[in-house]
DNA sequence: TGGCGGGTGTTAAATATTTAACATGGTGCT
DNA sequence: AGCACCATGTTAAATATTTAACACCCGCCA
């Protein structure tokens, strides 16, 4: 039963905090947090992540530091997948879409042309017969 | 207080359904769960999330057929948003790039060409003048 | 050394979520 | 009409989440 443990509201909030800050401290996820509740709180929290294999943490000097147990990247391939399911109709294109639409004006012109290189190295492979 | 309202676990399953769905009964949305309770707790779950303000009902025929109340386009954004933040540093590049690569074998060729000329066309504006 | 500050371990209470039971109303069918 | 079916309205119990309190430990330093 190390899979599928559902996460509450906090348990999730706090899940993220620790994907944004990669490891972080009580403090560090409490002050992460517009509406923080107690340390104390905060604490057992953390601690009920680790109960449920979903975090672990080590000593860092006088004190504890926090950080998932699944890749970063795992994570937010699962995270992405679940946003295209929920909203895309399963479609990565209109998710790609939306999120190009977004965000083009973000973009710098490295990006741009890295991204659209991407596509074309991907589309080149793909027609010089490497078939499924 | 129309707005910020934490939402609970099932809450939250529930609106990915009805976003995933556009729309659906309380038969609808508990075969959509993996996990469904009762439907007499589907009930109370959708009526709590109409009470917040997250949802809707209008008469079908003889029954209810619930639906988010913020425009999925508007939501999905917020998706996006929140997991560029979580897992990307804040950087819609990583993003794309990440969505890219994971599903790029998935894209059809029409896909692609889009995708890329769509970023050829933000380009192209920009570089015309349009300065910030 | 004695007491403070800052951390953890544990346990228990308050609150919210989640579930289900029971009652009601309409529709269609025999 | 009477009954089964399917839906909703309401209310209450079971369970999980969330919060906080209390006890302890360690390093520091006046």
């Amino acid at each position: 039963m190390t899979k599928s443990d559902k996460l509450s509201r906090r348990e999730r909030q706090i899940m993220d905090i620790l994907y944004r800050l990669e490891q972080a401290s009580v403090k560090d996820v409490m002050e992460a947090m517009e509406d923080a509740p107690s340390y104390s709180s905060v604490r057992t929290l953390l601690g009920k992540l680790v109960e449920k294999g979903h975090v672990d943490h080590r000593e860092s000097g006088p004190k504890y530091v926090y950080f998932p147990l699944v890749a970063r990247e795992k994570a937010s391939r699962s995270a992405l997948g679940n946003v295209v399911k929920t909203f895309f109709d399963d479609s990565p294109y209109l998710a790609v879409n939306s999120l190009l639409d977004m965000s083009l004006d973000d973009l710098s012109d490295e990006e741009l042309e890295e991204l659209k290189s991407m596509i074309q190295a991907h589309r080149l492979r793909k027609s010089s017969g490497e078939e499924v």
